[in-house]
DNA sequence: CAGGGACAAAATGAA
DNA sequence: TTTGTCCCTG
């Protein structure tokens, strides 16, 4: 009996249909990973094709490993033999193996977003650009886009005819490129488009892969960007035993250059294509269902397609109004502890969706208060944390000496008195005779201008780099790692600091030391290089740690490819989902809307069996309160989907109607009243020995900041009634949350030098 | 060159 | 509320 019996007719269809090009529409929860899982094990186990030939393009590492481990369990180990990955890491490998062929140095950098800023950086002190509407920022923006597009900077300057803007930029292109080439790196982009372009300029190459790859496979195709699709075409010219999988509603990377096209146009481009679609959903209720169902069918931009399924009804959905986004986030933890107490349910049941990561500081907060487990998916990531980027970039810096980037993050730190002005000597020198900075500072005394002090530093420095780089070869990863933390003296700069937070990094980067051991434990090739590769290719998803019994937050972004029983979005509010950028977009283009649509459809359809969608009347940004309006997307639901409204306030209902904002029309939007400044400034008040503050108004609803504010010996405060503060170094900011009248006074301990206080003066209803 | 303070700007999402 | 940059002083 074939293992293809397990699916259901359709699946089976798609499993089975193995020659030619294949498209398979799947539907959210409709079984698509089992599909495919199913397929490569029929390939291997009743086709008799090598594992060796397959190959899976999957959406992050995590989904990699895990499909490996699926196919594993059906067919055993030969599994390993199966070339699965995301095409980042796909690409990074094959630039690698074939890196001699390429023409490319093998050990080249790869530059994430800070790396690619700070290379720009440089770009505009070259060409002395001090133009207030173009950042660093905005060009790697353009840039990006055109290299999705495998718009060269030649073909872009081309294009960009006499615009003089676009002259500069295809300028600015053409020199960032220059200096990734120099720096030996490639960025995001480069990994997709460079493996293309070198495939086109080396056939013999190419053909070697098109002869391996007899059948491929790429899941989430309605995500693939315009250089994934050449690479898919490319890599599977010779058989054309091309599957992909995707579901074109739920397409929501147009940002990083996802073109529907790929998806919407496959048959176009494959006219032997078979299609097979997937529409049985087995994860929602009925009701889930439909709600997604009905959201979704706004969309213009589709196949269409609608999903069914034979399960229950279900509970209905519950909207939820909450006075502010502190109360949304009480609301649902409040209900997670009902759900997981009497409820039945574990933690891990439950994940907590937001349209941006900020939205997450709230949720946490309350969370750590009830004591619940939870996990949060990709916030603070740990590869971004300041030590851990300056250990790596060291190690960077080794393995790939020409990376300038690399070299000037770390070249003073910890601070060792090389500043600016000698870096800029070094760097003179490096252009003038063709050198990286690594190369230059080898030959420090034909540097010029350069004093004593300074080349001494520098030379130190280099010693400690090369002494480094001496014992790569022969010492372990981890305890290069070690070395690279003890010789840099980063570890003693931590140590001298001596505080909570230097503590904290210390344990962060012990933590990247430990996950170095682990790497070289578990992987067959562990060189410094796959292990740099590794880190740099992994998404939010890959970096959190498996907690199974945890509840889960992230962004809708990172939910793809999940389900839950249950679910809550938070935040559905014009101007948040959809964000304001496409709410302003939209009035000019209505189809703007659309994505935010799709990823609204991709939340909901997370969920199994309860669906809470919770929205505010007033949020938080910035430090300040702004209100909400309920986003459309609620209204695109049909009310019979929906439990009786709850609607959620902060205390002190008395004086107010539930819902109904608290503060006037014109106070509202920060509209300022003439005469009365909105906000009232008080700076540099000098304290010699202490200094005490009051302000005295009415009565104000909410907060009782000072239990956290008393523990700070610093400084004492006294009264209450006021609901953020927030001090740093000898500066202190305290403002009542609520605009409204407040009591407070607060007394600054004798070493606070001086003091800003700001608050705001609001007019009360 | 380093450290500090004042001030401005910011955050959509992510390999 | 947080983060980055500019400018000043020792």
């Amino acid at each position: 009996m074939s293992i293809l019996e397990q699916l259901n007719p359709d699946q089976r269809k798609a499993a089975a249909a193995t020659q030619g090009p294949v498209l398979i529409l799947a539907g959210a929860g409709s079984g698509k990973t089992r599909v495919l899982t199913y397929r490569i094990a029929h390939l291997i186990q009743e086709q008799c094709v090598t594992p060796w030939n397959i190959l899976a393009v999957t959406f992050t590492n995590k989904a990699a490993g895990e499909m490996r481990e699926r196919v594993e369990h059906l067919v055993g180990e030969i599994a390993n033999d199966i070339w699965i990955g995301t095409f980042h890491s796909i690409c990074a490998r094959l630039l690698r193996y074939e890196a001699e062929h390429f023409g490319l140095d093998r050990s080249f950098s790869i530059y994430d977003e800070d790396d690619r800023r700070a290379a720009m950086r440089r770009v505009f002190e070259a060409y002395n650009i001090n133009d207030k509407d173009l950042t660093p920022r905005s060009v790697i923006a353009q840039i990006s886009r055109a290299k999705n597009a495998m718009v060269d900077p030649m073909t872009f300057a081309t294009e960009a005819g006499e615009s003089a803007n676009k002259k500069l930029i295809a300028d600015l292109y053409t020199a960032y490129e220059a200096d990734l080439r120099r720096n030996n790196a490639l960025d995001f982009d480069d990994l997709l488009v460079e493996t293309v372009r070198q495939f086109d300029n080396h056939p013999s190459v190419l053909e070697k892969y098109q002869q391996r790859f007899h059948y491929a496979h790429v899941d989430e195709y309605q995500d693939t960007n315009r250089p994934q699709y050449m690479l898919c075409k490319q890599l599977t010219a010779h058989h054309r035993n091309l599957c992909v999988v995707g579901d074109d509603d739920q397409s929501i990377y147009q940002f990083r250059g996802a073109d529907l096209r790929n998806i919407l146009d496959f048959e176009r481009d494959y006219p032997d294509a078979q299609t097979v679609r997937l529409e049985q959903n087995y994860r929602s209720t009925k009701r889930i269902l439909e709600a997604a169902n009905q959201i979704i069918s706004n969309n213009k931009d589709r196949k269409g397609k609608a999903l069914w399924t034979d399960g229950d009804e279900g509970h209905l959905i519950e909207l939820v109004q909450c006075d502010t986004d502190r109360r949304e986030a009480k609301f649902v933890v409040e209900s997670l502890r009902q759900l997981t107490g009497s409820g039945g349910y574990a933690p891990g049941d439950a994940a907590i969706l937001y349209r941006t990561n900020a939205q997450s500081r709230a949720l946490e907060e309350e969370l750590q208060r009830s004591g619940l487990r939870y996990v949060i998916v990709g916030s603070i990531r740990f590869y971004e944390r300041r030590e851990i980027k300056d250990m790596l970039t060291y190690l960077r810096l080794l393995a790939n000496p020409s990376d300038d980037v690399g070299l000037r993050r770390v070249i003073n730190v910890p601070r060792r008195g090389i500043g600016d002005t000698s870096l800029d000597y070094v760097q003179r020198h490096a252009l003038n005779n063709g050198l990286s900075l690594y190369a230059a500072i080898g030959q420090l005394d034909s540097i010029e201008g350069l004093n004593t002090r300074a080349k001494k530093q520098i030379a130190i420095f280099r010693c400690i780099m090369e002494e480094l780089s001496a014992v790569r070869k022969s010492a372990g990863l981890a305890e290069l790692g070690q070395l690279v933390f003890e010789q840099s003296g980063y570890l003693q700069m931590l140590r001298d600091e001596n505080s909570p937070e230097a503590q904290m990094r210390e344990e962060n980067v012990e933590q990247l030391i430990a996950f170095m051991t682990e790497f070289s434990d578990t992987r067959e090739e562990a060189t410094l290089q796959k292990f740099l590769e590794e880190i740099a290719l992994m998404s939010p998803m890959d970096e959190t740690e498996g907690n199974g019994n945890a509840i889960t937050l992230m962004t809708l972004h990172s939910a793809k490819g999940l389900e839950y029983p249950i679910v809550f979005m938070c935040g559905m509010e014009e101007n948040l989902f959809p964000t304001a950028r496409t709410v302003e977009e939209s009035r000019l283009n209505p189809q703007a809307i659309e994505e935010e649509r799709r990823l609204c459809y991709v939340g909901i359809t997370r969920a199994r069996e309860r669906l809470y969608l919770t929205y505010t009347n007033r949020r938080y940004a910035y430090g300040n309160m702004i209100d909400c309006e309920p986003s459309r997307f609620l209204q695109e639901i049909p009310d019979e989907l929906f439990t009786v409204k709850r609607e959620v306030v902060d205390f002190n209902p008395r004086t107010r109607q539930p819902g109904q904002s608290r503060f006037n029309k014109t106070s509202q939007r920060g509209s300022q009243q003439p005469g009365s400044p909105r906000r009232k400034k008080i700076v540099e008040k000098k304290n010699p020995k202490g200094v005490h503050y009051d302000w005295d108004t009415p009565q104000h609803p909410t907060g009782d900041l000072f239990s956290d504010l008393v523990d700070q010996d610093d400084f004492l405060a006294v009264g209450q009634w006021v609901r953020h503060a927030s001090w740093g170094k000898g500066q202190i900011v305290a403002r009542d949350g609520q605009g409204e009248n407040m009591k407070l006074s607060i007394r600054f301990g004798p070493h606070v030098k001086k003091v800003a206080v700001a608050f705001a003066q609001l007019e009360p209803a």
